[in-house]
DNA sequence: GCCGTTTTCGGCCCGACTGTTTTCAGTCG
């Protein structure tokens, strides 16, 4: 699939544009079908074969053709004109806050600056603020920008990011005269990585709410104190970590959490729609004229453009409004749609928890079932169960179940995909199991498409773990074609699992939804290894819901005897020939 | 660049902030 790299070109394009001086339209153009390009499911050379990419909305004559001639001849006539004479290296310097495009044009076309190291040679000798509609400020400004940028680390993930959020907001929760509090941006959004935490307030006396804000006791630094916006730096983990406070007044809430939540794509399609039918929407409502229709309530503001109120987790203009004011807005799967969690560790592997304990967690959570999957033998380093040990817990399990009412604990295992496909135990064991996970835990570069196929045409393998085994802090992932893996779960009629741990969330949103596009069932579990893993169930949650996916698209939602019930899937369909 | 039951040309989201101006340009979210 070449969705990436196209849509990489187009973004260039889009910056080096901007440099340029370009009119904004033209780069808005860029960077928006790079943007549709990345959040397509299906292969843009398949598109392209077919001649349906003018089907695309934003995708047009002109860039239909542009990437029809990368496809076609590996090379884009465009892209070689609009980067001559403009460094790479001049590009990543618009995302230092502050400098944008024009600002870059005049330094590289004045001074000579070409990447980062000449931008700073420039500020130290003071070339850059002699620059026509420059001063010391804005040099100043530059200066502290690149600084921040080398300090904070880019985008955390939605789990730590959560952390912050939650002390941020139980804080403010006792802020006096504080009425209501609540996340905005990525974060209520659900992203799987998040920048900046915004958060939303309202209350009697705003200037009062900032100043308890900046006084909270994780604040590293107070960076603005003013009437209705406040923003501090709070530790997270290693780095800091920006949030920001904007308190409104409670007539205006919903307007003000529809804007902060965005996202930005999503705004710019609500207030295209809204002009469109002379209305206008802004941070404070929407207007007809002078007059506001709508703004204290998210639901009011949608209500009036003619639209049933959008989960954040959808905001994406990824083609929600056109389905809501169709009245066509899925229902997505809801926390209370998850009876059980379908992958947790015990101290029998390499967890901390006993199986009471696991089944105690699991009841608070509101569930009725569990599935124990501890690690399988040749997991060493997770002191993996051998056959006898699983045979024990399988024992373990069976005993404390006759104990159980209302509740059932299965019987499972994350079981090895070993480097030539096989699994670590044998079939006879596996299956006397009620949830077989499979999973690759080494050799991520040998074979990994192929080894996840045969494991799957397993009879008892129900779904496979991580299929990417990316890390959000970092790990790349196994060398792994996952729309081949998705095919094959389609075709034998398995699952492929939700990873919810905060780190994995794997499979992510673009790969959930093109599993549910062939039909294929999702599995979600925590993996977690700890007492206080069970609730990250709500961030696999969130990327299910980003997804689209609905109470029935997740085995989560069905009762453990359905899940049972359906443990025999459907028999593989035999390959047509074709 | 895209797009069109008002348009194939002339639109294309909105408001705030900052710093540089002498009425506004650049940038951001």
């Amino acid at each position: 699939m070449k969705n990436r790299e196209v849509a990489a070109m187009f973004d260039r394009i889009a910056d080096a544009l901007e440099i340029k001086g370009e009119t904004g339209f033209k780069v808005v153009a860029y960077s928006k079908a790079a943007r549709i390009l990345l959040d397509m499911t299906e292969d843009v050379e398949t598109v392209a074969r077919e001649g349906r990419l003018e089907t695309i909305p934003g995708i047009g004559e002109g860039l239909a053709k542009k990437i029809v001639e990368y496809l076609d001849m590996g090379t884009m006539s465009k892209y070689r004109e609009v980067m001559a004479g403009v460094p790479e290296t001049l590009l990543g310097l618009l995302e230092i806050q502050g400098l944008g495009g024009k600002t870059v044009h005049l330094m590289h076309e004045e001074l000579g600056v070409k990447d980062l190291d000449g931008l700073k040679r420039s500020i130290a000798d003071g070339s850059l603020a002699k620059l026509h509609g420059m001063g010391e400020k804005k040099v100043e400004n530059i200066r502290k920008a690149i600084e921040t940028r080398e300090r904070v680390a880019e985008r955390i993930s939605i789990g730590e990011a959560a952390l912050v959020a939650d002390e941020v907001i139980a804080y403010l929760e006792k802020a006096p005269g504080i009425s209501r509090v609540s996340a905005a941006g990525s974060l209520r959004r659900m992203k799987e990585t998040v920048g900046d935490i915004d958060v939303l307030a309202c209350g009697k006396n705003g200037a009062e709410i900032i100043r308890y804000f900046a006084r909270n006791p994780n604040a590293v630094r107070v960076l603005a104190e003013g009437e209705t916006k406040g923003s501090v730096t709070v530790r997270a983990g290693e780095t800091e970590r920006q949030v920001d406070l904007r308190v409104v007044d409670a007539s205006e809430y919903g307007a003000a959490l529809l804007y902060f939540t965005g996202s930005k794509a999503h705004n710019i399609k609500l207030r295209g729609l809204a002009k469109e039918r002379g209305l206008k929407i802004s941070e404070y409502g929407v207007f007809r004229g002078t007059k506001r229709l709508a703004s204290r309530e998210e639901e009011d503001c949608y209500r009036v453009l003619g639209m049933p109120w959008i989960p954040p987790e959808m905001r994406e203009d990824r083609g929600e409004v056109e389905s809501a004011l169709d009245g066509r807005l899925p229902r997505l799967v809801e926390a209370g749609d998850i009876r059980g969690d379908l992958h947790v560790h015990t101290r029998a592997s390499d967890g901390s928890l006993s199986l009471g304990e696991v089944v105690d967690l699991a009841r608070k959570m509101g569930y009725s079932y569990v599935a124990i999957c501890d690690h399988s033998q040749a997991a060493k380093y997770a002191r993996g169960l051998a056959a006898d040990r699983l045979a024990a817990e399988m024992e373990e399990i069976e005993a404390l179940n006759r104990t159980l009412k209302g509740f059932r604990v299965l019987k499972g295992s994350e079981v090895d995909i070993l480097s030539d496909g096989s699994l670590d135990f044998p079939d006879e064991l596996l299956g006397r199991l009620d949830f077989v996970v499979a999973a690759v835990h080494s050799g991520f570069k040998k074979n990994v498409t192929e080894r996840m196929l045969k494991a799957l045409e397993n009879p008892h393998v129900r779904t496979i773990a991580h299929p990417s085994g990316r890390l959000i802090s970092g790990r790349e992932g196994y060398d792994v074609d996952l729309d081949k893996v998705i095919d094959g779960a389609a075709r034998l009629g398995k699952a492929l699992e939700l990873n919810s741990y905060y780190d994995r969330l794997d499979l992510d949103e673009l790969h959930l939804k093109k599993a549910k596009e062939k039909g294929v069932k999702i599995t979600m579990g925590t993996d977690t290894h700890f007492a206080d893993g069970l609730a990250m169930m709500r961030f696999g949650l969130g990327i299910a819901r980003r997804a689209w996916l609905g109470k029935g698209d997740v085995l989560n939602s069905l009762t453990a005897a359905e899940l049972l019930g359906r443990k025999a899937a459907k028999k593989p369909r035999r390959k047509r020939r074709s």
